[in-house]
DNA sequence: ATGAAAGCGCTAACAG
DNA sequence: CTGTTAGCGCTTTCAT
C-alpha cells in the first residue's frame, strides 16, 4: 500500500513559511493592500514552490462565490461556424485566467436543459448563448438569474444583450464583388426566415442590388443553414424563368448543397454560374470547384463576447457588432458572367 | 435599490421543514440508509420546492472533493470527427448527472497547458484525452496525478489506458466493398505515419488485399488527416505508373482533398476512379460527387470513454475497442471499375 | 507587518 | 427515525 500524497493546503504552506495562512492567501492573490517584508514574501513563495502548492479551487469558489468559469450554449458541436466561435471565446477567456464550459442546447441533465444546471448551481460567472432555442421558459430563467448573460451571433428576444457579426456588410461585400465581375442577375440562397442573421444578409444583398445600375430583380429563396436546405433551395431557384448568372449563398454549409444542386442540373461552376458564400472553413479551399467566400471574424466574435460578458454590468444594454476583419477570398467558383 | 434575493441554503430549507439540515441533505442525496417518516420527507420536499432550493455546488464539491465534471482534451474544435466524440461523451456524462469541460490542447492559461489547470485545481474527477500532443512533461503530470484518465481514439504512450475504434475492421469493410465491386487495383491514401489509428487502417487495407485473389500490389501514400494532405498524397499517387481504379482514403477530411486532386487531374469519379473514405459527416452526402464512406461509431466512442472513466479503477489497465456499429454507406463516388 | 477568528454551505459520523 | 457535531480549505475583517 502506497499512501497517496495528500495535496498541500494553505495551512501547511503557512507552517512551513512560519507565517499565518492569511498572509499566504494574500500573497497568493496579490492583495494590493498587503505590506510584508521582502524576506517574509520570499519565505512564503519558497514554501509554495517546495510543497508544490495549488489552491483548492472548490474552497476558493465557495468562499468567493465565483467560479472563474463562463458557460457557452451552442446548437451543436458539428457546426463549423460555431467551432470557430468556441475557439475565439476559449482563448480570450484563458487570457483572463478563466475557463469556458460548453454545452449543447439539446443536452438534458436530470430532465432539465443542461445549461440551467450551469446557471443554478453556481458553476459559472456568466453565460454566453450561441444557440437558437433559448427562449420561452429557459429565457425566463435566464432573465431572472443573477449572473450576466449575452447572446452571441443571435439577438436575444428583447434585443438588449447581444453581440453579432456585421452580416449586412459581409453580404454587401460578396454581392458587390459579383457585380464587379460583371454579373447583373444575382440570386440569393437565403438563411432561415425570421432568423436575424439571415435578415441582415438578405438586406445586404438587396441593398447591393439596389445601389448598382442595370440590375435584374432580386431572386431570393430561403434555404436554412444546412446542406440539405441549400440543395433544395438552389434546385428551386434553378427552375426560375430568369436563371441568374451568379448566386450569393448565405452560409458556407448550405453552399455545399448549392454546388451539388448546380452540378446535378448539368450546369458548370463558374462557367455557367458563379457561387460565393458567407463564412469560410477549411474545406472551402478543397471543394471542387474551390469555393469563393467572404470570411467573417468568427473568432473575434467569440472573443468579443467574452470581453463584453467580462466587463459589462448585469443590467447594461449591450448591442455590439463585430465588423473586422471581413475578408473576400476569391477562389474558383466565381468568374465573370457567360456571354448569352 | 432592489435587494437581490439571496439563494436559499440548506439551513433555511431545514428550518422551513422543521427538521435538521442533515435530514434535508440526506433526502436530497437519496441516502439509502435514511429512514424517515413519509410525512417528514414530504415536508422537506415541499420546503425545497417552496424555496426553489438548489444545492450550492461549490460547497458540495469542497465537502466531497468531487466535482461531477470530467475534462476532455481535444486537438481542435473545428475537427468534425472530434465533434462527434464530444457529443457522445457529453450525452453519456449527462446520463450520470455529470458535465464535461472541453479544452483544446493548444490552450494555455497563465503559461501552462489549460488542461493541467483542470487537473491540479480539483476541477474534474477524471480526464479524457483525444488530442495528439499530451506527451512528455504533460504526460508525466497526468501519470502522477490522482485522478483517473483515459486516452480516446489514440493510444497512450504506455498502451495501458485507452479506448479506440476498430479502425482495422472499418478499413477492411471499405476495401472489401471495393473488391466486391470488382476492383483489383486499389490505392490507399493513408493517415500520418506513426499514428496508431493510421497504422490500424493501413493494416486493414493490406489484409483485405492479401485475402483477395488476383489483387495488384498495395500502393500507399501517407497523407495526414487534412484536406491539404489528402490533395498532395493523391496527386502523388496519381503519378504512379500503375494507376489504381479505386482509392481508400483513411479520413473523410483528407478525402475532400483527394476528390479535388482527382478532378483536377482530369479524371472522373466514379467512372475513372472510385473513392471511399473512413468516417462520415454531414457534408459527405452533399459533396459533388456524393462520397461513399464507412461510418464509424464516434458518438459511441465518446460515450464508452466516459463509461470507462466512470467505472474503471485508477490503476486498471484499460484497452478497449469500439466496434459497433460500423456502417458502409455507398454513395456516388464508388462504382465498378472501368473496362480498360 | 502579521495573527486571530469567523464563517461560506455542505456532508458524514455518531449519538440519541 | 432524527439531531448534534465537526470540519472541508479558503478569504476577509479586525486586532494587535
Amino acid at each position: 500500500m502506497t499512501t497517496t500524497p495528500r495535496r498541500a493546503t494553505l495551512v501547511q504552506v503557512a507552517q512551513l513559511a512560519g507565517v499565518d495562512k492569511a498572509i499566504v492567501s494574500r500573497v497568493l492573490n496579490g492583495d494590493p493592500t498587503l505590506r510584508v517584508k521582502d524576506d517574509t514574501r520570499r519565505r512564503v513563495e519558497s514554501a509554495i514552490a517546495q510543497l508544490d502548492y495549488v489552491p483548492n479551487y472548490a474552497a476558493r469558489q465557495m468562499r468567493t462565490a465565483r467560479s472563474d468559469t463562463y458557460g457557452l450554449v451552442i446548437p451543436d458541436f458539428s457546426n463549423p461556424v460555431i467551432a470557430r466561435i468556441i475557439s475565439g471565446a476559449q482563448d480570450e477567456a484563458a487570457l483572463h485566467g478563466r475557463l469556458i464550459t460548453v454545452v449543447s442546447e439539446g443536452l438534458r441533465i436530470g430532465g432539465k436543459p443542461g445549461f440551467l444546471r450551469l446557471l443554478t448551481q453556481n458553476r459559472i460567472d456568466g453565460l454566453l448563448i450561441a444557440g437558437d432555442s433559448v427562449s420561452g421558459e429557459a429565457y425566463g430563467a435566464l432573465r431572472s438569474s443573477e449572473i450576466p448573460w449575452l447572446f452571441v451571433n443571435r439577438q436575444d428576444p428583447d434585443h438588449t444583450r447581444y453581440v453579432v457579426l456585421d452580416d449586412y456588410r459581409g453580404a454587401r461585400v460578396a454581392v458587390e464583388y459579383l457585380i464587379g465581375l460583371g454579373h447583373r442577375s444575382i440570386g440569393h440562397i437565403a438563411g432561415p426566415d425570421g432568423i436575424d442573421t439571415a435578415d441582415r444578409r438578405r438586406r445586404g444583398y438587396e441593398d447591393a442590388l439596389t445601389n448598382a445600375p442595370d440590375m435584374k430583380p432580386a431572386i431570393e429563396v430561403p434555404g436554412g443553414y444546412s446542406a440539405e436546405g441549400g440543395y433544395a433551395a438552389t434546385a428551386t431557384l434553378l427552375r426560375s424563368p430568369e436563371l441568374p448568372t451568379a448566386l450569393f449563398v448565405a452560409n458556407i454549409v448550405s453552399a455545399v448543397g448549392s454546388i451539388r444542386a448546380i452540378l446535378d442540373a448539368g450546369l458548370r461552376i463558374p462557367e455557367d454560374i458563379s457561387v460565393i458564400a458567407l463564412h469560410d472553413h477549411a474545406l472551402a479551399a478543397h471543394l471542387a470547384p474551390t469555393l469563393s467566400v467572404v470570411q467573417m471574424p468568427l473568432e473575434e466574435l467569440g472573443a468579443t463576447a467574452v470581453r463584453l460578458l467580462h466587463s459589462a454590468q448585469r443590467d447594461d444594454v449591450v448591442t455590439e457588432q463585430v465588423s473586422e476583419p471581413i475578408v473576400l477570398i476569391p477562389r474558383q467558383s466565381t468568374a465573370p458572367p457567360p456571354h448569352r
